[in-house]
Order: structure tokens, then sequence, then C-alpha cells
DNA sequence: AAGAAAAAGGATAAGGATATCGTGTTATCG
DNA sequence: CGATAACACGATATCCTTATCCTTTTTCTT
């Protein structure tokens, strides 16, 4: 449901979101943090600033954070260009899209349409009122 | 979130509920007829088989048939064997599992756990609460 | 300017999911 | 019995996710 880059990514926002103070973290700093492998998050996190997300630096006193305030990054934002979550929208029985326009790929709506969509639409709903601030919040 | 091993399944299971006439159907037709690889298919089916769910027949006029009736089937029942449901339960948040019993490996609760937790019981009592012969029902 | 520190980025690998192929085994039919 | 038709099953292939390694580029510090 949630992969474990996309996993790494939230983490490692969620560390970014925590010690924001203005300034740059190292990505050596998160990984050993939060034992994620280095090269690897370097990528993730590369993969999201390029989606804006993050901004980045090179060279020292480099490193990355966040562009918006962490109340502003939503968790979709965060999972979207990893997981690709529009594939999500495939209907339960298979093969065409079976999406709320369009069920089945006709008009023969699969016979779970509903129920499949309202568990998805549950997930993906909290996926977009969800934001990054909220991960490490006390209850 | 469901595999497209899991669906190949559902929609394998679907056909022969829904041509159940007490005899055995062949891989070769209901690979032809969904449009699903024929090897695999066999193999998916023979994983359901070894699970009790299906009964094989070698030789001529040979082939598979549920071994229940398809309302007494679900959909959990055909997913977790090939799926593995169990490791839905980690954490979204990673590393440890975060079960009901187990919050971030101890007393530390995510802060999203009950969120999430909602999301997945209502993706697996969805499984567990629908059963095979719901598949091709007219609504 | 030189050296050091950091991300960027290409190449490659490990592993699992998703298949494909060929052969073995079993059952039926003529 | 022998041919044929079906699943069983091990070996292999392909692709995607999940990494790892190494070199390049950029930037800061001295």
């Amino acid at each position: 449901m949630l992969s474990q880059t996309g996993r790494y990514a939230l983490r490692a926002l969620d560390y970014l979101a925590t010690h924001d103070d203005g300034g740059y973290k190292l990505v050596k700093d998160i990984s050993g943090e939060l034992n994620i492998p280095r090269q690897y998050l370097s990528k993730i996190l590369h993969t999201l600033a390029c989606e804006g997300l993050l901004h980045s630096q090179r060279g020292r006193s480099g490193g990355f954070r966040l562009s918006r305030p962490a109340k502003q990054i939503t968790l979709y934002e965060v999972i979207d260009p990893i997981d690709h979550l529009s594939r999500l929208c495939a209907c339960i029985m298979g093969e065409k899209p079976c999406g709320e326009e369009n069920p089945r790929g006709d008009d023969d709506p699969c016979a779970l349409h509903e129920m499949w969509g309202e568990v998805r639409g549950k997930y993906l709903d909290f996926l977009q009122k969800t934001t990054l601030d909220k991960l490490s919040s006390d209850v």
C-alpha cells in the first residue's frame, strides 16, 4: 500500500520538519539518525527536490531543507511522486481502470466498485488531508 | 494494495464461480477467456489448490473447480496466500510493526497510528466480509 | 587558488513479483 | 496398451523496486 521508499521519504521529511531551523540538513546525518541507506536516501530526497518540495544546496554547508512550512505539505505530495498514486485507480477486478466516470471501462460497473472505491478513497483522502507537521505531533 | 497476481486470482475464481456446474474447468479456457497468461494462471490456481480453496484434477477431463460454494469463500482467503496480508500491519512511519497491541514497537504510538489503522482495517474488513459470489452479482 | 565537503548523477547489483518454457506425472479414451 | 489431454513443477527470463558504488559538479572555507 505504501512502499518502503515512500516510508523512508515520510520519515526523512518528518526529520526535516522537526529539526527545521532554516538551515540545510545533511543526508549523512538524516540517514544516520533514521537508519536509512545514505546513498539511497540521497536519491529519494533528490526526487522530492525536483518536485519542489525540498531545496537542495551543494557544497560545504549544503544539504536539504523543506521549501515550505511542514504545515503546508501534504503526505500526498510526498508519496505521489514515489508511489504514483494514480495507479491505485485500477478496478479491483482488474484489466481496465474503473474510475468514477468509467466503471469497468464502459457502463458495466464492477460489482465491488463502490466498496473498493470507498477503501481507496479513504486512503487517498487521508494522504491529502494530513500534513507533514502531523507526523510527529504528540497525541 | 492488491497485487496483479491477486487480481488474476479473483478474476479466475469469479469465472469458476459463475461457470460452476460441478465439473472441472480448464486453465486453457479460463486464461483464454480472461486474457491471463496460461502458465502463470496455472501456478496461481495451483497455489490456491494447495490452500484447499480449489480441487484440481489431472489428465483428460481434468481441470480446476471450487472446493466449496462461492458463497462460503471470502476474498481474504483468496488474497492472503498471494499477498501475505499480515505484512500490511507495518506502521506507516516504518521500521517496526505498529499493531494494535504494539504501537511503534513499545509505548510510543505513532501519531498517525489510529488513522492508518482505520484505512488498513477497512480494507481487511472488506476482504473478510465479501464472498466470491458477490464479485459478479449484478447491482 | 587549493582543499574539503556536500549533493548530483550514471552504472550496476540484489531481490521479489511477474511471467515463460520444457519436461514430468496422472488420468481418460479408443 | 498406447495416444492424448490435462495439471505439476523445476528452471529460467523479465521487469521493477530497492538499493550500492563511484565519479562529477558545485560551493564553502582557509
